[in-house]
DNA sequence: GGCCGGATGTTAGCGATGTCAACATTGGAT
DNA sequence: ATCCAATGTTGACATCGCTAACATCCGGCC
C-alpha cells in the first residue's frame, strides 16, 4: 500500500543527507544539525540515515571531513602570508562548519580515518609554506585563536575582521 | 499529601543548579548538561529550574561567568610570560569549562552583562601584564589557538602540550 | 525469464530533553 | 493573622537519537 509519490529508494541518499545537514550547520550552527530534520529535508523517512551512517557522530564527521578537503584547497595555492587571512576569512564566513571542523568532534571521531586524513591534509598545506616547522605553528596557533576570538565575540572594543588582523599580523 | 522529606523550599537552589552543572560540565563535556539531570541533582523537580533561570542558556552564561571571575583571578597575579603556560593549562585540564567559556555561548548570551563584565575582565588581566596593546593580542590570540588545538587534538604528532608550550613560546 | 538475497527505506516505539501552563506551598511584609 | 509573591510541583507537548521489526526493490544466479 505504498503511497509514495518517489521511488522507494532515493538514488544517492548519502550525499542527500550530507547536502542537508550542510544547510543545518550553515543556518544554524552545531546544534541546529539533526539526523530527523536532514532526513526531512532529504525527504525521507527520519530513521533512513541509519542505513549509512552508524550514527550521528559518523555523519557529522564525515561532513568535516568534506570541508577539510575543500579547507585545504582554499589554503593549498597561496602564500605564507596570504594564508593567515584566508584562514579567519573563512572561520568568519562559515562559522558553523569552522566550529564543527575544529571541536570536540575531531577528538570524537579520532577513530574515522576519512576526517583525520583530511585535517591532516589541511596542516600540511601551511607546513609547506611555512619556513619551518615552528613557524608555521606558531602561525597556526595565532591564526587559530584570532578566528576563535572573533567568532566568539570575545574580543573587547573593534571586532572589525580586518582591522584587528591588521594589528596582529606582522607586515 | 507531600511525601517530601526535605523542605518544600531548597535554600538556595540557584547556587546548587549551578553546582550540580558544573559537575556535569567536568565529568562530560558541554553537551553533558542538561537541566533536568542538574535539577535532578540538585534534588528538585524537573522544571524547578525555571524559576531562577530563563532558560538553558541563561543557566549556562551564569556558569560560564563564574568561571570567567576564577579564571582572571588564576591568571592575575602571574609575569606576562607566565601567562601564556597558565593559559594553556587551564583549558588543557578543564576541557568543558574552557569550551563553555570560550563558544558559542558567548555570542548567543552577548545580552548578559554579568558574562560580559567577566570576560572582559579576564582580557584586562592579560592586557596589563602586557608591554602594548598589539603584543597583548598576539600573545592571546597565539594561546588560545594553541590551547583549543591541543584541547582537540588536531595537531600532528606530538601531543604532549608542555613540548608543544616549549616549541612555541619565546624565551 | 523467474527467484532470491542483500541493500535500502519504513513504521512503531523507547527514553531523554527543553519548555510551557496550571497548580501547590511557603515565608515574610503588612 | 493574613495575604501575596517567590519558589517548587505535576502534567503535558514537541523534538531528538536510536533500536527492532517489517517492507520494498535491485542485481545476480539458475
Amino acid at each position: 500500500m505504498s503511497t509514495l509519490d518517489r521511488p522507494y529508494h532515493h538514488g544517492d541518499l548519502r550525499a542527500a543527507l550530507l547536502d542537508a545537514a550542510d544547510a543545518l550547520l550553515d543556518e544554524g550552527g552545531d546544534g541546529a544539525v539533526s539526523l530527523r530534520e536532514a532526513a526531512r529535508r532529504a525527504g525521507v523517512s527520519p530513521t533512513a540515515a541509519y542505513r549509512h551512517f552508524a550514527d550521528k557522530t559518523a555523519l557529522l564527521a564525515a561532513l568535516a571531513a568534506r570541508h577539510f578537503a575543500q579547507f585545504g584547497q582554499a589554503l593549498g595555492g597561496r602564500s605564507f602570508d596570504a594564508m593567515g587571512p584566508a584562514y579567519v576569512r573563512f572561520a568568519l564566513e562559515r562559522p558553523g562548519r569552522f566550529r564543527l571542523m575544529f571541536g570536540p568532534l575531531l577528538r570524537a571521531a579520532q577513530t574515522d580515518p576519512a576526517l583525520q586524513a583530511a585535517s591532516a591534509a589541511a596542516f600540511q598545506a601551511l607546513r609547506q609554506a611555512a619556513p619551518d616547522e615552528a613557524s608555521a605553528l606558531r602561525a597556526w596557533a595565532m591564526v587559530h585563536g584570532l578566528a576563535h576570538l572573533l567568532l566568539d565575540g570575545a574580543l573587547p572594543g573593534s571586532n572589525d575582521p580586518d582591522a584587528v588582523l591588521a594589528r596582529v599580523l606582522p607586515g
